[in-house]
RNA sequence: GGGCGGGUGGUGGAAUUGGUAUACACGUAGGACUUAAAAUCCUAUGACCGUAAGGUUGUGAGGGUUCAAGUCCCUCCCCGCCCACCA
């Protein structure tokens, strides 16, 4: 009998109770045995799952179960990515505690991932919001505090104005918070940093070891981190003592420099203005400057301005006097905060020279347009070509110019050859509650201090008021706030600012390993033998964010030599988003698919099946419940010929020939060779689904009839390797049929996986195409040892090819064995 | 502007890496079972011409290499994602 909604339910449930109740996929540590990490990104507990979730635990869970069936002691944990400001929003609409919103979630969280079969340890699980977890927090900004690594500085910081607080560089998607969307604007406070720029070479130079990772995620880290390789050119400013670097990558363009242009932050430009009568201006520009958003001042089709500051600076290669500029283009961050302008080879300089008619001077000459000048110049050219109007250097091809260039400039002392790079430091306090504190104190007498190690961890205050009013919470907390000084005894402030929650998530994967040790922060043995992730599941969307900072962190842990690996994700996966009529499935698009509708209805395993088969996991998934019903008839014919097999008055139907038995075994051979190969050549888990199809097509034509009784074991066989290449698909209906199979093994996820025998897939004939010119034009029947002549009469015999080729016409004839004859004519 | 992916039936997607394009599934149509429906099963299903046998054509467009191209090379078009006044 078919199964129905109700049978799947309590199948799906009474399985569930049965791994809990036998802890099934609890694990421990056993060097004796090879070793599986499979991890997917944890997530935050909104306490609904929704498909996005599904479908990577869903793949997680399949690499799980094939690794343990395969022999391997997999440790596969989950827990919650608990702070963070949805709490407080909630708290602040609910009138509710964060602490208490957030343990709700993980609740229902936990027992909808329950629902889903998934082969978790849950001894492991854990939630970064608990103070066994945030206490480890502390320690580690403590350590790093205690090597320079966390260090305070005055700066102007990206303000996010909705949620009040600070954000990191990366937090800052085109100018907008990546959280709210808001227009970030900058703001100059004294902040917390984590100097993650000191690991700026191992972060990209290990990046080459990371084979098993999407190159797409590797290139945009490698972008991220960006490295440039140029020269820092001293210009003394006319008139004065003081000295503008600047930083170039295209030293060839040296003597082509015009002008100067200064960000409007950079200190000198108040310093070189004051006192002269460009003053009242230049500090007007700086001004209106500064109130531009963040996104406005970076987008590149912005309109450039700035202004002539009433200095002139001395370009070394040629001693000439050229103007200083303060431009709203040129950036603070990066580089020195000014640069040389050379407009007749830098798009921007140009569109800034055009608009204030500064001077240009070609340097380089365009090997197609020699004769071109500046006056009919509609663009800067930035390609290659060789330097004119550049003394002793004339004649040369620019990028050969670039080396001797820098390196005439550093003999010269004009400049030196340095290295830049892209990424800053990251800014982690935030000016919220719902996160971890901060472990430091200020002491008027001692200054900073950190909180002790054996006081930790700082709890957070349970009864604060969360009024989303802004400033930080835990300032109006005057318990929280008083302290002592841990040196000197006397009353100090507590720091009151938390950690970004990115923190918390930065490092989690080592606390799975000991997840619940009081003692240390994780054991160092334990950590060395589950160590490094083998697989790594989550969205691309954390392709910099969380994957940069968990490779800065696991470099950090290894050099206080608490774990060996230099890189915490050997292998990365990045699945897919999950579409409904062409968008992204998202809750303020409101075209969402609740997964606990879809598991009332159909079951774990059909969801499961139905999202695997869809999509290879890192392309889009378009939600379609015509699938889903396929993959719940799918399901059921295969519980139906398990049943069947039992019940002796009934037959399978289908055709039985002497040939049907070699079919069935082949068939079987096929598909444990195809699904085997799908979970060791890149996770293809819909091709693995349709072969396991096919072995059902195979099963179901098959017949057992009075002819054949005597082969019932080949039947057997065959529908037992079914079921075992279904169940890191389909696990719970998996247990169920190998229960009905009479085995004896408690559970099939921890039977042996099938192995497959590579002479059983060839055939005693075989069926190969005829092309006459590139055309098929027969298949015929051959033995795998027909020899070329045998095969060639065969072929011309044949009609349909006779038809097309006559002996004497052939001009080649062409033998791909076991596959065409190709015949030239 | 730079980087990385893509473009295959009505749909999701296959194609052993240069060897019979469209596996598997969905959908659709017809049939069986049924008083009927659902479920299930069977058959057909790229397009075009043809009663049929069969033929022609077909992987975004155009060209090339080859006995043979979805796959390799050149030119171009389109879509998605990421980064971007980075000096």
């Amino acid at each position: 009998m078919p199964y129905t909604t109700n049978d799947i339910r309590n199948i799906e449930t009474r399985w569930q109770k049965f791994w809990e109740a036998h802890r099934t996929f609890h694990v421990e540590a056993d060097p004796s045995a090879p070793k599986y990490y499979v991890l997917e990104m944890f997530p935050y507990p909104s306490g609904k799952i929704h498909m996005g979730h599904v479908r990577n635990y869903t793949i997680a869970d399949v690499i799980a179960r094939y690794k343990m069936m395969r022999g391997f002691n997999v440790l596969h944990p989950i827990g919650y990515d608990a702070f963070g400001q949805p709490a407080e929003n909630a708290a602040i609409k609910n009138k509710t505690n964060p602490a208490d919103w957030t343990y709700r979630c993980i609740t229902q969280m936990h027992d909808e991932l329950k629902k889903m079969g998934f082969s978790y340890d849950w001894d492991r699980e854990l939630s970064t919001c608990d103070a066994e977890y945030y206490k480890w927090n502390q320690w580690i900004f403590i350590k790093m505090f205690e090597r320079g690594l966390a260090y305070k500085k005055a700066s102007s910081v990206n303000w996010c104005p909705d949620c009040e607080t600070t954000l990191a560089n990366e937090e800052v998607i085109n100018g907008l918070c990546w959280r709210c969307k808001t227009a970030v604007v900058q703001k100059d406070l004294e902040q917390w940093y984590l100097k993650i720029t000191q690991y700026a070479p191992s972060l990209l130079e290990d990046l080459k070891k990371l084979e098993q990772w999407p190159s797409r995620v590797r290139a945009m880290q490698e972008n991220w981190i960006g490295k440039s390789y140029g020269v820092e050119i001293h210009f003394k400013v006319k008139d004065s003592t003081e000295t503008i670097n600047v930083f170039t990558t295209r030293p060839d363009t040296i003597f082509g420099a015009t002008y100067v242009v200064l960000a409007p932050e950079h200190p000198l430009v108040k310093k070189m203005t004051a006192g002269t009568a460009q003053e009242k201006e230049t500090l007007e520009f700086i001004e209106k400057t500064a109130n531009k958003s963040k996104s406005l001042r970076m987008s590149g089709d912005q309109r450039k301005e700035g202004i002539f500051i009433g200095r002139h600076a001395i370009n070394p290669v040629n001693n000439e006097a050229i103007p200083i500029f303060v431009g709203d283009y040129v950036l603070m961050e990066y580089g020195t905060g000014a640069i040389m302008a050379v407009p007749t080879h830098d798009q921007r300089d140009f569109e800034f020279a055009q608009q204030y008619k500064l001077p240009m001077r070609i340097v380089i000459q365009d090997p197609k347009n020699p004769s071109v000048s500046v006056e009919n110049m509609n663009e800067a050219y930035i390609d290659e070509g060789v330097l004119i109007n550049s003394g002793e250097f004339d004649k040369t091809p620019n990028e050969e110019a670039k080396k001797k260039i820098a390196e005439w400039m550093q003999l010269k002392r004009f400049g030196k050859i340095s290295i830049h790079w892209r990424l800053r430091d990251w800014l982690i306090s935030r000016q919220r509650y719902w996160g971890t504190p901060i472990p430091m104190i200020y002491c008027a007498a001692c200054g900073v201090v950190p909180v002790p190690y054996h006081q930790l961890p700082v709890e957070l205050p349970k009864d604060v008021q969360i009024t989303g009013e802004g400033g930080s919470p835990l300032a109006r907390v005057r318990t929280f706030v008083e302290c002592a000084c841990p040196k000197c005894g006397k009353p100090a402030r507590r720091e009151t600012d938390t950690m970004a929650t990115f923190f918390d998530s930065s490092w989690y994967f080592l606390r799975f390993c000991s997840a619940h040790n009081a003692q240390e922060i994780f054991d160092k043995s334990e950590a060395q033998y589950w160590m490094p992730v083998d697989q790594y599941i989550g969205g691309i969307e954390h392709a910099i964010l969380h994957l940069l900072y968990a490779r800065f962190f696991t470099k950090f842990l290894k050099d206080l030599g608490l774990v060996a690996c230099d890189e915490p994700f050997t292998r990365l996966l990045t699945q897919g988003m999950v579409l409904k009529d062409g968008e992204v499935m998202s809750k303020s698009r409101g075209n969402t698919v609740d997964p606990d509708e879809v598991l009332s209805q159909y079951g774990a395993d059909t969801l499961r099946l139905f999202i695997l088969f869809a999509a290879p996991p890192e392309d889009q998934l378009e939600w379609n419940s015509d699938g889903l019903e396929g993959a719940w008839r799918f399901l059921n014919r295969v519980y139906q010929m398990v049943e069947k097999r039992h019940s002796k008055s009934q037959t399978l139907k289908g055709f039985h020939s002497d040939d049907a038995d070699a079919t069935l075994e082949r068939e079987r051979n096929n598909a444990v060779k195809r699904v085997t190969q799908s979970f060791e050549e890149g996770y293809k888990f819909n091709t693995a689904i349709s072969h396991l199809m096919v072995l059902a097509n195979a099963i179901d034509k098959y017949k057992i009839d009075s002819a054949n009784l005597g082969k019932q074991h080949l039947l057997n066989q065959a529908i037992e390797t079914l079921v075992l290449l279904s169940a890191p698909f389909a696990p719970h209906v998996a247990e169920e049929m190998w229960q009905m199979m009479g085995k004896t093994e408690a559970t099939v996820a921890r039977v042996a996986w099938p192995d497959f025998d590579e002479k059983a897939l060839k055939t005693s004939t075989i069926v190969i195409a005829v092309q006459v010119n590139g055309r098929v034009r027969a298949q015929i029947q051959i033995t795998p040892d027909c020899s070329p002549e045998e095969l060639r009469k065969i072929c011309l015999s044949d009609p349909g090819v006779a038809k097309y080729a006559q002996e004497a016409a052939i001009k080649k004839f062409i033998v791909v064995p076991n596959k065409l004859v190709s015949i030239v004519v």
